[in-house]
RNA sequence: CGGGGAGUAGCUCAGCCCGGUAGAGCACUACGUUCGGGACGUAGGGGUCGCAGGUUCAAAUCCUGUCUCCCCGACCA
């Protein structure tokens, strides 16, 4: 590809509104315009890279034997009123109604969609397994949308969805496609984890996160460097206490704290650690409110507390129902003395703690000297923190490494969730009509471009790994006026194109410096510069990306030799 | 949804308080000089100042409404 002729409009100037590097180099690159909030035009340079990476992912399905097919965008509001999750779903999905006044949204995920397809066509245990997936735009209104394509809201996805007859084979085709995403994100170039995680709107069982590694990440990921532990924050657990209330024979006692409603403020205000708080949450868990005990120095995860107590989603009480829940103003609520219809909850992180700090359920006072299993008794002892850094692991008591991740890909077992409620049976061996197990396996074909510029990136523009770079090798004549410069330059780009290499040539009249920035910033991976200088001796000079300025001299034939070797090494898989 | 900020040339922004011929840098066009890490000069092209009302002799500027975008938050007591 010539320059002139590609369309990459590249910027000077950084777009205010880019918080993230992935954001900011997109744009600047000539990769990515805005249209509307959270949506995007893709510009060729792009298209080119995602391109690439959905081809590392059919090949790597191919190999699995999943089969590609597309379902609509489009989808009838009937589909996900029979699972429930039309209204589920809520604000998140995108609706709109035709001139009849039928409704319908643009599809988030495809379960229901794809699990009609099946219970309308497959009959037979035969027939098993099946996987089959599609790559295609998804539609989410997000709640706030940012980092450009990292949380858009119209975005590209792979998403695949398997049926079996039974668990062995689930948990065969589950491996597989963890495998599989293993090899496309290792192809891709990318460090990541693949962590145990929490189920959220999709629902199952079993179900693991591949998370990129990344500063920027907007999701929380633990890791165990002695046993190889991984959970996301949802997910990871603590080490279970034994637990036995402390017992400090100190007596309960009022204290004025008056306009102190936060943990901080109390702890400064009675100069006692926030480690000897007892955070008093109320929460609503299927129409029951439910007070949950945390340490004051720790946090809820919602996650976490929803899978404990049983229910799909908790949310926090609202200020109002508080102030009438514990008859204080909200910051002033505990433990002790709250009504007997709400059900009291302890986490494991107050275990074994005594003479504790808490709100007095009364306007303006704490209580110190507080005794859990004396002055209250919890129904339950659960686990519901969010874990920090440092934190043991569950497995070996070694101490947590706590990183920020990208979510690239999730994966699921999802059982019977959906094939049941919506009659998708097959007939087994013995002839009984059996619900399908399913499981889901999505991976954001977008997201996982923006997650590899956030960690192939430098102050000067994008690093790209060769396997999703637009171009190989960029070829660059630094004088346009020169007639032998020019010559040089078009053979190397034409050989290279001859020996298989995806070469861009930048064939503009602009000067040296300019093209170098240029190049720096859209980050083929190869650079082959054909200037004066290096004519007069017969060379040019070979340059990757990565090191930029360090240039080895080569003549025009050994150079595409070399860079042809790099690249061949590089691409990988195939 | 709540709070804050911003909409002026393709991009980054000034001008608005204090109403009076619409600006700068980058980008673009032409010519000249330059030419190995984002050159310089000269001359140009390009804007219904988000939109709709209102006040005024006169509105980018003041007032009202509205739309859009960005940031923060959405209850961790």
């Amino acid at each position: 590809m010539r320059w002139t002729r590609a369309f990459i409009p590249t910027l000077k100037e950084d777009p205010a509104d880019a918080e993230v590097a992935s954001h900011r180099l997109m744009v600047r690159a000539g990769m990515l315009r805005p249209l509307a909030r959270g949506v995007y035009t893709y510009l060729p340079l792009c298209r080119r890279v995602i391109l690439k990476v959905e081809a590392i992912v059919r090949e790597e399905l191919a190999r699995i034997g999943a089969i590609e097919l597309l379902l609509p965008i489009l989808l009838p509001a009937e589909l996900w009123r029979e699972t429930g999750r039309w209204d589920l779903y809520g604000p998140l999905m995108m609706r709109l109604e035709d001139r009849h006044g039928r409704e319908y949204a643009l599809g988030p995920t495809h379960e229901e969609i794809v699990t009609d397809l099946v219970r309308s066509e497959v009959r037979s245990y035969r027939q098993l397994p099946l996987s089959l997936y599609q790559i295609q735009t998804k539609f989410r209104d997000e709640i706030r949308p940012r980092f450009g394509v990292m949380r858009g809201r119209e975005f590209t996805m792979k998403d695949a969805y398997s049926f079996h007859a039974d668990e062995a084979s689930v948990d065969a085709t589950y491996r597989d496609f963890h495998d599989a995403y293993g090899r496309v994100f290792e192809r891709c170039g990318l460090a990541f984890r693949d962590v145990e995680a929490s189920s959220g709107e999709i629902g199952g069982e079993e179900n693991h996160e591949f998370m990129v590694l990344a500063e920027t990440g907007e999701s929380l990921v633990f890791s165990c460097g002695s046993c190889g532990y991984a959970a996301s924050s949802g997910r990871a657990e603590a080490v279970p206490s034994q637990h036995e209330a402390g017992n400090s024979a100190q007596p309960l006692a009022e204290v004025e704290t008056p306009g102190r409603t936060t943990v901080e403020e109390v702890s400064e205000l009675l100069g006692r650690a926030p480690a000897e708080f007892v955070k008093t949450l109320l929460f609503q868990a299927a129409g029951e409110t439910v007070a949950v005990l945390v340490r004051g120095d720790r946090e809820v995860e919602e996650e976490k507390l929803g899978r404990a107590l049983g229910v799909d989603r908790v949310e926090m009480t609202g200020p109002a129902r508080v102030c009438e829940i514990t008859g204080a103003e909200v910051g002033f609520a505990g433990p002790h003395g709250l009504p007997p219809e709400v059900r009291v909850v302890a986490d494991y992180s107050l275990a074994g703690r005594g003479n504790l700090v808490a709100g007095a359920n009364r306007t303006g006072f704490h209580v110190t000297g507080l005794e859990i299993g004396r002055d209250v008794e919890p129904d339950a002892w659960i686990d519901a923190v969010r874990l920090v850094g440092g934190d043991p692991c569950p497995r070996c008591g070694a101490p947590l490494d706590g990183t920020r991740g990208i979510e690239v890909g999730h994966i699921f077992k999802l059982g019977t969730k959906y094939s049941e409620v919506m009659g998708a049976t097959f007939l087994d061996e013995e002839g009984r009509q059996r619900p399908f197990l399913m499981g889901c396996y999505g991976l954001g074909i977008t997201r996982t471009v923006a997650a590899a510029i956030e960690q192939n990136h430098d102050e000067h523009g994008i690093v790209w790994p060769v396997a999703i770079a637009p171009w190989e090798v960029e070829v660059i004549p630094l004088n346009m006026d020169s007639p032998e410069v020019v010559e040089v330059a078009e053979r190397i780009y034409d050989d290279c194109r001859a020996e298989g290499l995806e070469a861009l040539l930048d064939d503009r009249a602009d000067r040296a410096g300019s093209k170098f920035a240029d190049a720096d910033l859209i980050g083929v991976p190869w650079r082959i510069v054909v200037g004066d200088r290096g004519l007069k001796d017969g060379v040019v000079e070979v340059t990757s990306r990565r090191a930029r300025k360090d240039a080895a001299r080569f003549s025009p034939q050994e150079a595409i030799a070399h860079v042809r070797a790099r690249v061949l090494e590089a691409r990988g898989g195939g």
